[in-house]
RNA sequence: GGUCCCGUAGCUCAGCUGGAUAGAGCAGCAGCCUUCUAAGCUGCGGGUCGCAGGUUCGAAUCCUGCCGGGAUCGCCA
């Protein structure tokens, strides 16, 4: 039981022996001491004085004497105002850091044989062009909540559905053979990806201009759209592919394995990877054979030109369109056919879908037909909606070339991690090989840590001109004072001293700024579980940057190897190597890898 | 127009299921390296928490209504 669960449960005794009352479990708040108050934790007495019926500060000091009675671990109290403040016995920290210093994944929840399954998906790329930031904040969140959940206890699968069908590549693959003259990213020395986007780029470019030319010949904006020869000969394709085409299929084939190759590259350096992928033209035809089920139950209905639909008025939407009228399907059906299929695969208890909040309505739908179907798993569903990431001038359009490229953007962070390291020279006695180890762990740690501190919910911004910070509320902040440790280790290793030579009997007095660092350290298992409830690595991150603003704090104002002391000197070290293996425990959580110089 | 999300310092963001005088970073100014890595530390200035009501002992937080921004309501994914 934590120490806060065990306050409450004294107070509410407290209660009922200082007044002869039941309260309500629910009136009993334990919080931790705010900063500038003396105490650790906090009762607030307010809700408890219609119990009392006595003045909150009354109040508060028979229930501090209460509490001081029966709980050892209590050193003394205050009453301030309506709260009581609550200051535990110095020993009962040191005792809590003796507990858990040994512990190798500390308030990590080890996984059991019963742990439910979580299925994450995320990334699901379009192959018609790379990735951008808009796909790296949705990569980072995936992989991060997946190991957020797997900390907490959860088993995690992480999936990925590739769109690799549909109308979109056909654009590229008809761009590539009006213009591409049989160029190939080998020839090209272009990521796969990219070339294939580049030709993405070209179609749209074509098509504007046949479309402006139908306009200028007098005929109707919406029907030049339509009509414009490119678009035809796309949609042509697109019916050859699926009536399998041998022609269409081998340039499919060959395009799709470009990108897929490209999309791995950004992936590695990304450290990003799945445990399983899909890929939608194995899959878009799923779905089908539910909605065929579910008509015939009447569960669904169709119109006189064949078109299957599920009626949602009763849930105050709309009617939402299952099979068109030649009996294909559209995304819905095929997201419908998919988590049928991973359910009957994986009895999952729960499945993400990290995907961006402009499918809001979509992934409501999809809830509200699965359960209109009669699966009782509908609500396993959850939505990890993202807010998008935007640049000073608005929202990102790909077909505008107005993005910023994920490439690109990992390129650019890698040279500043280096420019800064190589300024600042620290790193010069230092292999090259090695320096080669930790520049990349640099700059994804700063461009991780700036993409996840943010709720993911928000809509963020980005601000190319300013580049990425690697000062104040950074990755590379958290990443330096791990490197601050792991090199006072290495002086204490030098000068010979054991990490076994601390005597718990003794009185360990710790100073303010250990007090301080071992009450956060305390606060984590809750920050985690609350992480992995609410899905959001932004918790975590803000948890580690408090950590190192305090550990920095007490390497500025104390001394540790110097101390002479030899208790209070391996204490401090003890502690110090603590904090640096928790904080590479939870920057892990984030993505993020430690560098081990900087 | 309907639905959903957001609005906190000049900028980027924290602020958990309501709790004490709303916090960081960046930018600006002023200090700290003969001492464990200065990518650090200390201090200063900067706020009608979009606006107005309501609930409450107590509201940035919950409710309602406005204002501003975004998303969505396609036989696109």
């Amino acid at each position: 039981m934590s120490i806060e669960l065990k306050i409450a449960d004294f107070a509410l005794k407290g209660i009922q022996h200082l007044y002869g009352l039941q309260a309500d479990p629910d009136q009993i708040s334990v919080q931790k001491t705010r900063k500038d108050q003396s105490g650790d934790f906090t009762l607030v007495v307010f809700p408890l004085l219609r119990y009392s019926r006595r003045s909150p500060e009354e109040t508060g000091h028979s229930l501090g004497e209460y509490l001081i009675s029966r709980m050892p671990e209590i050193g003394k109290y205050e009453v301030v105002k309506g709260f009581l403040n609550l200051v535990m016995h110095d020993s009962w920290w040191t005792g809590f850091f003796a507990e858990i210093q040994h512990n190798e994944n500390y308030g990590h929840v080890t996984l059991t044989s019963d742990a439910p399954h979580i299925l994450v998906e995320f990334s699901s790329p379009n192959t018609n062009k790379p990735l951008h930031l808009g796909h790296i904040r949705n990569n980072l969140l995936g992989h991060s909540v997946s190991q957020i959940l797997k900390a907490a206890g959860h088993r995690v699968t992480m999936v990925n559905l590739v769109n690799d069908r549909g109308i979109h590549i056909c654009k590229s693959m008809l761009s590539w053979q009006k213009w591409g003259e049989g160029i190939t990213p080998e020839k090209a020395h272009v990521k796969g990806d990219r070339l294939v986007g580049d030709f993405y780029v070209r179609f749209d470019q074509e098509y504007k201009k046949q479309v402006t030319k139908l306009i200028e010949q007098g005929i109707d904006e919406e029907q030049a759209a339509a009509q414009a020869p490119l678009l035809l000969e796309a949609q042509q394709m697109l019916r050859k592919w699926e009536e399998h085409d041998p022609d269409v299929l081998r340039l499919w084939e060959m395009m799709n394995e470009w990108v897929c190759r490209g999309f791995e590259e950004t992936y590695r350096n990304l450290g990003i990877k799945f445990d399983k992928i899909y890929y939608e033209s194995q899959t878009y035809k799923l779905g089908k054979q539910l909605v065929s089920d579910a008509l015939e139950k009447g569960i669904l209905y169709q119109e006189e030109d064949g078109s299957v639909w599920a009626d949602l008025t009763d849930e105050g939407l709309d009617q939402k369109l299952l099979l068109r009228a030649d009996g294909t399907s559209v995304y819905m059906t095929q997201d419908l056919g998919t988590a049928h299929q991973r359910y009957q695969e994986y009895s999952f208890d729960r499945h993400v879908y990290v995907v961006g909040n402009e499918q809001n309505y979509h992934f409501k739908v999809l809830g509200l037909i699965l359960k209109k179907m009669g699966f009782p798993w509908y609500n396993r569903l959850y939505h990890l909606s993202y807010g998008m990431v935007e640049l000073p001038e608005g929202k990102m359009k790909s077909r505008e070339g107005k993005v910023v490229d994920a490439d690109d953007l990992i390129q650019e962070m890698y040279y500043t991690a280096k420019e800064i390291s190589e300024r600042l020279g620290k790193m010069d006695t230092v292999p090259e090989e090695k320096r080669q180890v930790n520049y990349p762990r640099i700059a994804m740690g700063a461009l991780k840590y700036y993409i996840l501190k943010v709720d993911p919910q928000k809509t963020m911004l980005f601000n190319p001109e300013e580049s990425i910070d690697f000062n104040g509320n950074t990755g590379p902040f958290i990443q330096y004072t791990y490197v601050r440790i792991r090199s006072v280790e290495r002086k204490a290793k030098d000068s010979g001293i054991r990490l076994d030579e601390i005597d718990w009997s003794r009185e360990i007095k710790p100073g303010e700024y250990e007090k301080q660092l071992i009450k956060r350290i305390h606060q984590y298992p809750g920050v985690l579980k609350e992480a992995a409830r609410a899905f959001s690595p932004a918790l975590i991150a803000n948890y580690l940057y408090e950590l190192v603003k305090e550990y920095n704090q007490f390497y500025q104002f104390e001394t540790i190897l110097k101390e002479q002391d030899k208790n209070k000197r391996n204490f401090r070290l003890r502690l110090s190597s603590f904090v640096a293996r928790h904080l590479a425990e939870g920057m892990n959580l984030l993505g993020i890898e430690m560098p081990e110089r900087m």
